[in-house]
DNA sequence: GAAGCACTACTTTTT
DNA sequence: GTAGTGCTTC
């Protein structure tokens, strides 16, 4: 029964053991970190811990699912199913299904997600007058998010002197009021963004010690898994949850920390003994998974970084391949020589599809690479970028869902008022708005009450009006009775959005239909789902609420393997944590793309790239290459890049002769018709396609660093503009060709030029 | 109020 | 390049 204990070495193995009491894992990259953390849930389990007792938090849908299955493989199915298992926010928004009514929230509450969440702060920007090219959505979310990851409530937020004195340095003093309005919304819709179910699981572990009493108590035994990536809300909550019994084990990795962008501290790992004086820590440093070139590169790049927990990661492993470098001239052929890439190391190993993944900074860049991919007919799948739940037509349906079950939610009934569109347009939905704000109310208790208020709207409005409401009343009145798919294709026909899709030939608008489909026939799944035994909540059957509990916190579609299972996968450095992968592309290592423009502010920020790039290259089993090109398009132009500061921390001693092997590698397989003919016609069609523009952008760049007046331009002086007029320069910033200037124009206000493009002449 | 067209900001990363 | 916004016309 213990046998597979004898899995893990020495080190994994105390950490699995040793059940009581605090315990933090550092474990380095691909030293078996997730084997650790699944063995010592199997191991509680099969030590007798009741699995109701177990509560084990990830950071990913993704690893939560993993970890499950693989424990479910450790000591098979059954009671095992009950142990606590999911992201921080799948967890505690269970929780508060459960308590939530304490803080004035009803069971069926809706979590809002980011689109939610922005376009709601868009409207209150709008409302409340403020211009939105000052308060931009993004950076007031921001501000928002941080204070609520760092338990900052909104009046906290006002009376704070430091944080409103930086929004009023900023020029953007409202950013408080605008918490408050926002958060005033948020309750009268009965929703709660990502971070309220953070927050507010705060609140209620602070203000009510019988809710904290009952959940310490269920909770014997906690882990956490990528500590390194929790935010001071998420960081209490553990706290607290453990303060009865301390067994807790968090298990991480300082070098992994990728998160610090939205509130992650790197704090709560390295402090963590602080918390714990009888922690035992254990270090795994044996990586089992890369090359010792890999490995060797990997710990080149880090050491470069300041902040962290000294640790050197080694491998029994072979010395392997050298990293192989690759210099395109386009973000096109960038893209071509992956593919070839791909396409020569499968031949030549005789490997599957999956045993390759392409790894970008962000997720504009999948799109060259996907093209080149599917010109060398190498199948592929992209992780990440627009998810199934996060399309239009999906989030359209899902409003009607949302919408009948919580008839306040604010976002959803804004999102289908009007769509299909019935005749309420923006006049009607303004007047609602500012009647639901002046009372206090819930757009929808407006709307319910459109006749007998002083609304102002005519008949038609009025009649139009409540015909809709009686159709969410409608299906509102149908929630428990039907089973989830019963309704949710009722609601897909009646609301007309079936229709709408389904008269649209396009083959956008047939793809359309076709998700929504395809999100009706999961639902069919999720009815159909064997019932437990007990009865969930009461129901003897899957109820449309009940399947809309986990929805708004999917990212990935979970999308059921299609035909094909055998492809490259093409994701962000973010989404690829955790993961392996044989052969590994990372791509686009070009200054202000990885490091990404805007890290290279603050030592941290940079830091923070760093890791990133630590965590790409430590994802290769086998072989790494890495590349980068000179010319890439951003937001529709053609840009020029210099290779990233990253490359030069990689040792040349473990770097393959660039170049040759692509030349070789051509000639070799130039007779090849599956590849090379897509291939070379996509070479040098893209080819064409930009050497117009190449040359025509070096010309005149050359032309303008010889003739004109940008190596001159200092702050201060009066510029001319071609299309902007006269202006002042405020900053200049970067050099080489990335030189930059800001400059303001009388009327326009500032602008950021790049100074090999924007003709600049100086008038004094 | 709706549909069609032009303009602009956007791209960091995710629950 | 695209999604979202805003303007114009019916």
């Amino acid at each position: 029964m213990n046998n597979f204990l004898n899995d893990l070495n020495k080190e994994q193995r105390q950490a699995v053991e040793q059940t009581d009491g605090p315990v933090m894992v550092i474990a380095g990259a691909g030293s078996g970190k997730t084997r650790v953390l699944t063995y010592r849930v199997a191991h509680l389990y099969n030590s007798g811990v009741d699995p109701f007792n177990i509560l084990a938090l990830t950071f990913t849908n993704k690893a939560s699912r993993e970890m499950k299955e693989r424990i479910i493989k450790l000591v098979g199915d059954g009671d095992a199913r009950n142990i606590w298992m999911g992201t921080f926010h799948s967890i505690f928004a269970r929780i508060l299904r459960i308590e939530g009514h304490r803080l004035g929230y009803p069971s069926n509450y809706t979590i809002y997600d980011a689109e939610d969440s922005k376009r709601l702060i868009k409207a209150i920007i709008k409302e409340q007058n403020l211009d939105d090219k000052v308060y931009q959505a993004n950076y007031v979310m921001s501000r928002i998010s941080s204070a609520k990851s760092n338990l900052i409530s909104a009046s906290d937020y006002k009376n704070n002197f430091e944080i409103m004195n930086t929004d009023k340095m900023a020029n953007k003093p409202k950013i408080g009021e605008l918490y408050s309005i926002y958060q005033k919304r948020l309750k009268k819709a009965d929703a709660m963004d990502f971070d309220d179910l953070l927050f507010n699981t705060n609140v209620l572990l602070r203000d009510f010690p019988d809710v904290l009493y009952k959940y310490q108590n269920k909770f014997k035994y906690i882990l956490v898994d990528e500590y390194q990536d929790t935010n001071h809300a998420q960081y209490l909550i553990v706290k607290k949850l453990a303060a009865n019994n301390e067994n807790i084990c968090v298990v991480g990795d300082d070098a992994q920390s990728i998160y610090a962008f939205r509130g992650a501290n790197i704090q709560n790992i390295l402090n963590f003994k602080n918390d714990y004086p009888d922690l035992k820590t254990y270090k795994l440093e044996q990586n089992y998974r890369s090359t010792k070139t890999i490995i060797n590169v990997a710990n080149g790049i880090i050491v470069n970084n300041k902040d962290q927990i000294f640790k050197e990661i080694w491998t029994d492993n072979d010395e392997g391949n050298k990293i192989q470098l690759l210099k395109a001239s386009t973000d096109g052929e960038e893209g071509t020589m992956v593919a070839r890439s791909v396409f020569e190391n499968k031949m030549n190993e005789q490997l599957k599809n999956d045993a390759f993944a392409v790894l970008y900074r962000t997720n504009a860049q999948s799109r060259s690479i996907e093209e080149a991919l599917r010109k060398a007919n190498i199948p592929y799948r992209i992780f990440g970028g627009l998810s199934f739940y996060k399309r239009k037509e999906i989030k359209d349906l899902l409003g009607y869902f949302r919408l009948t079950i919580n008839n306040k939610d604010e976002e959803a009934l804004k999102r289908i008022i009007n769509y299909p569109a019935r005749g309420i347009g923006k006049t009607t939905l303004e007047k609602i708005i500012i009647a639901a704000d002046k009372k206090n109310k819930s757009l929808w208790e407006i709307i319910e009450k459109s006749n007998d208020s002083e609304l102002n709207l005519n008949a038609g409005t009025r009649s139009k009006l409540s015909t809709f409401a009686i159709m969410i009343k409608s299906f509102t009145a149908q929630l428990e009775k039907k089973n989830a798919y019963e309704l949710g294709k009722h609601i897909a026909s009646s609301s007309g959005i079936l229709k709408e899709f389904y008269d649209d030939k396009t083959p956008e608008g047939i793809s359309r239909y076709e998700n929504i489909e395809e999100l009706l026939n999961a639902i069919k799944e999720f009815s159909e789902k064997e019932n437990t035994g007990e009865e969930v909540d009461g129901k003897s059957i899957h109820t449309l609420d009940e399947f809309m509990q986990d929805v708004a916190l999917l990212t990935d579609a979970d999308e059921k393997d299609k035909e094909e299972t055998d492809y490259v996968s093409l994701m962000t450095i973010h989404a690829a944590k955790g993961l392996e992968f044989s052969y590994v592309f990372i791509v686009g290592l070009e200054e202000n793309l990885f490091p990404s423009i805007q890290s290279l502010n603050s030592r941290t920020d940079l830091e923070e790239e760093r890791r990133l790039f630590y965590v790409a290259v430590t994802r290769a089993e086998t072989k790494l290459t890495l590349s980068y090109a000179e010319n890439r398009y951003k937001w529709g132009n053609l840009t020029i890049c210099e290779p990233s500061r990253f490359l030069e921390e990689v040792n040349e001693k473990y770097i393959e002769q660039p170049q040759r092997t692509i030349v070789k590698g051509r000639d070799k397989f130039s007779d090849n018709k599956l590849f090379s003919k897509p291939s070379t016609q996509g070479i040098s069609g893209f080819r064409n396609k930009n050497l117009k523009k190449i040359s025509s952008i070096t010309s005149s760049s050359d032309g303008q660093f010889e003739s004109d007046d940008s190596q001159d331009l200092q702050t201060g002086m009066a510029v001319e503009h071609s299309r902007f007029g006269k202006g002042k320069i405020i900053n200049i910033e970067g050099n080489g060709s990335n030189k930059k200037a800001t400059v303001f124009f009388k009327g326009i206000g500032n602008k950021q030029l790049l100074l090999k493009f924007a003709k600049l002449k100086i008038i004094g």
